[in-house]
DNA sequence: GTGAAAGCGCTAACAT
DNA sequence: ATGTTAGCGCTTTCAC
């Protein structure tokens, strides 16, 4: 089926152009001391028989790859693009190529030796550094640069793009204080996370502040999926007393309250008010890009600390702290733009 | 800064088991005649020193690497991000990893040579094959395999994934004839694709067998980009006797009519019915995900047919059309399903 | 069942 | 300005 064409090597090219490899390598590599003649007589040959390097061997030899590696919990979520796209502008402007991953549903078994497996062989083998998103591995045994979008609680040893996390969650429940809730549920993320840790952080101490004390049966414990936010809505609602408001730790989650509240006829925001932390998967209906861009920022922050690193710049600040900024839409079109 | 803890190689472990390298490396790949004992030696000492294995050296021995790549005009916009969701999952289903690589912009000059480079860079070295999507070139000379969305034109020599370009641009025009248009605007996709020649020729067709012979100026061309679509949707309503309905070659470029209609302050669907050849950005919305779903398909597909492909396993079928569902939106909420 | 040795395609000294 | 040579880390004969 498949011709058995034999793939052409720098030796083909030097043979052809009667060189020896060695010169064919410098003017592959931009070198300057090579005859300008000979260089044009290669460059045609290399032309003519359509020669390609192989990055492979390449890279074995030269320890540099101009490849980045993009570590994702799942590569089908409004997040995860968006990063993604943030990522793509940061390498377009670079001389890296970008190499994406997976490492599977988030909930999956066996996920954390998946993740440090790729790691591992990205970093070892085929890429400069890798940007890892929502790690669920705390340590990585490898020299190579890593940058991370939202880490680990847990301080982590290497460089990370955060949001305002607890600012952003304050900024939540004022609004909902605001609109007068005393009531206030609340769907937290993946628990390891930084970002949900601080997201309720400031759920507890926006309520403090107000005098409210915390009724920890208004906690829902979710993983920034839609199916928790489904679950925790359900159990929410399920109370003696339930809240009337909800602030889910996303807006996946948020959008798994809708879903619910819709369930049960509850008329948003009549009945209930839901914010959910970001905003992503409707904005973009709604020529709505702010909060697309934040995240596509995040993305982008961290493709260029990691290149910096990778060329050896130092870093200004080890972790960067994206400012957020709160968008509340109620339905279909009425957008509130609250900060 | 960054400890410089050598790599651990084969060598490393092969020493510290007491073996030679080609015992670690038959423990490795799965070979059978290793004595147990020695096996389980080798494995401890594998996770003892994290070793992972240094894919670029592999591939370079083996010539199988387990990757294929993606190549995409631009990851960030909704149709590329719907493949990828096809083809990650075909991808999470193998025994292959994910390369992502993009091209740039459609209409950056040396984009085709771009491409060419990246396909021969990614072909003979580091992966076994490649998905291109919506590609400049028509030629590649390479041995790999390569499977291609929405290929060119000219009849091209490798396997495709198509949509029903044809029969979809006829139900689209029946759509609007129905409706009682009969001076209905065309903005062509990019015009070396075959999917935007067969759309064109859908369209043509269906003017035709109503009876109305065709208007050339009624004719604009685009390249699927929301700008064509909008210096499209201008060109049309600058006609003396503008079209009543205007069927865009796609949704990017629907979006551009919508927003030149609505600088005009024409009212959709009353002064004006609009049709996109595919629903992609708005669709996620309104929880309706066919389209979706159909472009991720198609990724999907191309994707099992390269695993095939490189697997050695013959394709049925070089071509594969996927059966395309008219779905018609109006407004926010409103959905229209035709077929 | 295991080891020695060759070599994949390339780059980087070191020669000349 | 160009050639020679020695590996990079691995797999794969071919020995034993």
């Amino acid at each position: 089926m498949r011709k058995k064409k034999r793939t052409v090597t720098i030796q083909d090219v030097a043979r052809k152009a009667r060189v020896s490899v060695s010169t064919v390598s410098r003017v592959l590599n931009g070198k300057v001391d090579v005859a300008s003649e000979t260089q044009e007589r290669i460059l045609s040959v290399i032309d003519d028989l359509g020669y390609t390097t192989n990055l492979a061997a390449r890279s074995m030899r030269s320890h540099k790859k101009n490849l980045v590696g993009l570590i994702m919990p799942d590569i089908a979520y409004p997040f995860a693009i968006e990063v993604m796209k943030g990522v793509n502008r940061a390498i377009a402007e670079s001389e890296f190529d970008l190499l994406v991953y997976t490492t599977g549903d988030v909930r999956k078994s066996g996920r954390a030796f998946h993740e440090q497996k790729y790691v591992s062989l990205l970093t070892n083998s085929i890429s400069d550094g890798v940007v890892i998103v929502a790690p669920v591995a705390g340590e990585f045994n490898i020299d190579a640069p890593i940058v991370s979008i939202d880490p680990l609680a847990s301080n982590p040893n290497y460089p990370a793009v955060h949001a305002t996390n607890y600012q952003g969650a304050m900024d939540a429940m004022e609004y909902l204080l605001g609109l007068g809730h005393r009531r206030i549920g609340f769907i937290s993320g993946r628990a390891e996370l930084e970002s949900s840790n601080r997201r309720l952080k400031g759920y507890r101490e926006a309520l403090e502040k107000a005098g409210i004390p915390v009724d920890e049966s208004l906690i829902a414990s979710g993983d920034y999926t839609t199916e928790t936010g489904i679950s925790g809505a359900r159990q929410l609602f399920a109370l003696e007393k339930p809240p009337t408001a909800i602030f889910a730790s996303n807006d996946q989650m948020a959008m798994g309250v809708y879903q619910v509240a819709e369930e049960l006829g509850l008329r948003i925001p009549e009945d209930l008010s839901v914010v959910g932390f970001d905003n992503i998967t409707e904005s973009k209906y709604m020529g709505l890009t702010t909060v697309d861009q934040f995240i596509s920022e995040m993305g982008y922050v961290a493709t260029q600390m990691l290149i910096k690193i990778i060329n050896g710049v130092p870093l200004e600040d080890q972790t960067y702290r994206m400012q957020t900024r709160l968008v509340i839409r109620n339905s279909c079109r009425e957008v509130v733009d609250v900060n």
